[in-house]
DNA sequence: CAACCTGTAATTGTTAACGATAATGCCGGT
DNA sequence: ACCGGCATTATCGTTAACAATTACAGGTTG
């Protein structure tokens, strides 16, 4: 019958999104190797399948792959960090731009649900989810606001900088709890924005969102590598 | 010797050149089946590198793969065309402003020779290579642009815009001319206002280009499909 | 004549074995 | 004791044969 084709299907995207999953709420560090044939036992997928994954998470650059050598979950440079967060920046903008000219009671009350699952998971202090959430209600701001073809860019870019925040973050947990705690009340206020349709206010609140996040990273110190050794030892 | 293994993986990328390139230079049209055993003698490759090929060329949405029944050159519908088009749109000018930021002397010589190429193709009455030509100067605005994240986002949007111009485009080759010919003169303008700085104007010109490309074509009506028979039959 | 069923051919999907490459560890030399 | 070369092993990459599915053509029947 035609399950066996379908299940493969199936589990091949459950693997994604396990794997996905994972890369984004930090339980995967950057350069961790994804050895194929563990791969496979984890998810009960045949070599092939494997290499699909993981051709797809490079695609999507959450893993680097190395010819003959494996895979391993990317590691972005600082300079790439930065142009990721300034496409972020341009894309979600623009979400937020479409969403809030366009946002019905039922949308309001969908990011409004997602954002008390997000002070829940604080409340927990299940760091983890807390990640993957505040994350997820930035896709979830758009998917609401239907553009199919910009989401697939949002998604890809999102991802990309959860990694990057996986990398970069500055104190890594120590003020944890003031961040997440204001990253919530800005979700809030943001929502509140955009379902009273006040498009300049929600996406002036995304952008200083988005500042934020991006200051508790640690991008600035391009770092040069080319140490001037006579100096040193002079 | 370590060449056979570059060979196969630069025959790879000379492939998906290939076959890119037909694409944008409508050559090969939406809804052409790309049967694997053809393209594995067209390309001198195995199957499962041909089959890698249409995977990445699905993913960049130039080809659809229909499970057992084989890959199709995308025919995106006209709310998918429009959208691609929004999009191109806010990738596009933001790369304008970039590069209006940054432009080198050197960065309006390498405009200006490809805008001459572009004339030259357009007076030889090379009608594919014109069509080509046309996509990659804006390629090229943001190559220059030093944006590589977003770079690859313009790439891929530019080409589904390629392919939806070869689906929607009025008059095929009506008034292919004057349509051509401003295209034309709008690329060198807005290579005085990039190479000037004036970013704004820039801007202004780049989106006036880009409306105009769209208003060649035709993707307005939603052709609603349910018609009413009984009112037909009236 | 149209619709339907059936068997064959063509095409895609999957797997498993083989070959190539890079990482690892051992050993001998200095 | 340390370093460089060599063999081994583990891992990735490729291919070719096999299985599954679909498209097509011929023939049959209402």
């Amino acid at each position: 019958m035609g399950t066996a084709k379908t299940s493969v299907n199936s589990q091949l995207d459950a693997a994604y999104q396990r794997v996905w999953g994972a890369i984004v709420s930090h339980r995967l560090l950057p350069g961790t190797r994804l050895k194929e044939d563990d791969l496979c036992e984890s998810f009960d997928l045949s070599r092939g399948n494997v290499r699909k994954l993981l051709q797809q998470l490079a695609h999507h650059h959450l893993v680097t792959l190395i010819p003959n050598s494996g895979a391993f979950v990317a590691k972005p440079g600082r300079e790439e960090a930065q142009e990721v967060f300034k496409t972020r920046r341009l894309v979600e903008l623009e979400m937020v731009r479409e969403l809030a000219q366009k946002c019905s009671p039922m949308d309001r009350q969908i990011l409004e649900k997602h954002v008390e699952r997000e002070h829940q998971a604080h409340s927990d202090g299940d760091n983890s989810l807390r990640i993957r959430l505040s994350g997820e209600f930035h896709l979830l701001i758009g998917a609401l606001a239907k553009r199919p073809v910009l989401y697939q860019f949002l998604h890809e870019i999102i991802s990309r900088a959860s990694l990057i925040v996986a990398l970069y973050q500055r104190s890594h947990s120590a003020n944890g709890r003031s961040a997440g705690d204001r990253a919530c009340c800005e979700h809030h206020d943001l929502i509140d924005a955009i379902a009273a349709h006040r498009i300049e206010q929600a996406v002036e609140i995304m952008d200083a969102h988005l500042t934020e996040l991006q200051n508790q990273l640690d991008l600035d110190p391009p770092q040069e590598q080319q140490v001037d050794l006579k100096k040193v030892f002079a």
